[in-house]
DNA sequence: TATGACACTGTACTTCGGTACAATACCCGC
DNA sequence: GCGGGTATTGTACCGAAGTACAGTGTCATA
């Protein structure tokens, strides 16, 4: 909570819990607290949690974030997980933290079973990236006519009808 | 441990510890245990640990995973964290999700900053769906021309150039 | 009442994407 | 040597995408 701000910098803390002011800075709150006590852990407390704020607070160095008007039981089970070297996180944050890394991991890049020539795949990257024929071209230092080539090829293989769809494949996002 | 996978079915088990088998494939391991367990929270113990691996056990719908040869007191830990709606993960498949998530820029779908108009965004959510406009007006019931005007208006919103970089931005997997 | 934001549509135009015919050249294994 | 896979490029064509001028109607609010 905030009283946690007003404690004077010589009373180290293992353990700080910053009780969010809704309405302020909430970077400023946190690193007031963080540069007064930097080797503490510290745990933020919200009145309305949510998964932005959470990104936000763990980007700041927070330890744990959770909601302000937890049960007792909770909060005693933070102080237990941090204590370990771990983090507390929101189930919500985390699902959407794992969904967010399967997307990156680009599976179709990564296992190769569609047996796409190694110029399809460099073609098929540059596409998935946003890539436009011309744009391609100019990276692999071809003709936009050989680019067109390769699309074609990595259409019928990957059995789709346009580099939109191309690209949501090969990211493994396709309908 | 394994022993889980050979208890009967009629036993209602609430957690279930699974020591993967080194050799075997895990997600039928995985998925055998589940199927007839299927409300109960598994947790999945490896011999060697790795993030890779932990990505996959919780995509396959564990709720925790862990060193096998993990301390006592952190096997409590995590029954007490499981049993109180959380997930077990450990710290460096942690640090690796936010990395992930940080660098996924332009969220829009989830933080809607970019006031998009009502239909603007169904429209957004058309195009990265992977639709092209003759679709999307099929779908909203408008003409072509009308797409159209909301595409270039997102493009102009969202600064892009093309409904490909679009889609990308939409999926927070823009460059 | 007027002003602005929003949704919708039209015509005309340019550019890009994609296909359909090609063809040439390299390399590797039978 | 010859066939097959790969990489490359050409010309021509068509349709989709995107832009540039428009304009109309509704609704909320000042």
């Amino acid at each position: 909570m905030q009283a946690a701000a007003q404690l004077p910098p010589v009373l180290r803390a293992e353990f700080i819990w910053l009780r969010l002011q809704s309405g302020l800075d909430h970077k400023k709150q946190i690193d007031d607290v963080r540069s007064r006590n930097s080797d503490a852990a510290m745990i933020i407390l919200s009145d309305m949690p949510n998964d932005d704020e959470a990104m936000a607070v763990f980007t700041l160095g927070a330890r744990g974030y959770a909601n302000a008007h937890a049960a007792s039981d909770t909060l005693k089970q933070i102080v237990n997980v941090i204590d370990q070297g771990g983090l507390w996180i929101g189930v919500s944050l985390m699902q959407r933290l794992l969904v967010g890394v399967n997307q990156l991991s680009a599976p179709v890049l990564t296992r190769n079973q569609h047996k796409l020539t190694g110029r399809e795949l460099e073609v098929a990257k540059a596409i998935a990236a946003g890539a436009s024929n011309k744009e391609v071209a100019r990276q692999l230092n071809i003709t936009e006519r050989t680019v067109k080539a390769h699309v074609s090829g990595l259409f019928t293989k990957l059995r789709v009808s346009d580099r939109l769809q191309l690209a949501l494949k090969m990211r493994e996002l396709a309908p």
